[in-house]
DNA sequence: CAGTTGACGGCCC
DNA sequence: GGGGCCGCCAACT
């Protein structure tokens, strides 16, 4: 169990029609100060068929401004596609937060 | 082996 | 309100 396969396990578990951020994933991981590690661990994303990392945003409900799965309108069309509203690029964080009950 | 960087977060100026 | 800096852990060079 790598901390990379905890994050990944946190970022699979990731209910559809909802997101979570960095900073959560990271808590939900076993640590808050993983983040920035998060963002490598999904950036290494091995497994993209099982590791929704569309799903994971900044704290401001933003997807990362490298993300290069296809382009930031590709993630945003599949977040849209599983129900989750955009405005402006960015996520309500108030209603699409992942709300995990073990944080 | 040591130094630097990195899909971030939070605090300070 | 906006911009910049520091800090955390792990991986990469």
């Amino acid at each position: 169990m790598n901390t990379f396969n905890m994050i990944y396990d946190v970022v699979k578990k990731i209910p559809k029609g909802k997101v979570a951020t960095y900073g959560q994933v990271a808590a939900l991981a076993g640590n808050r100060r993983w983040a920035r590690v998060v963002g490598y661990a999904l950036h290494a994303n091995p497994d993209p068929e099982n590791i929704p990392c569309y799903r994971v945003v900044t704290k401001d409900g933003k997807p990362s401004n490298a993300f290069v799965f296809g382009g930031i309108n590709e993630q945003i069309k599949l977040l849209e596609k599983d129900g989750i509203e955009f405005k402006d690029g960015v996520v309500d964080m108030e209603k699409y937060q992942w709300d995990t009950p073990m944080i």
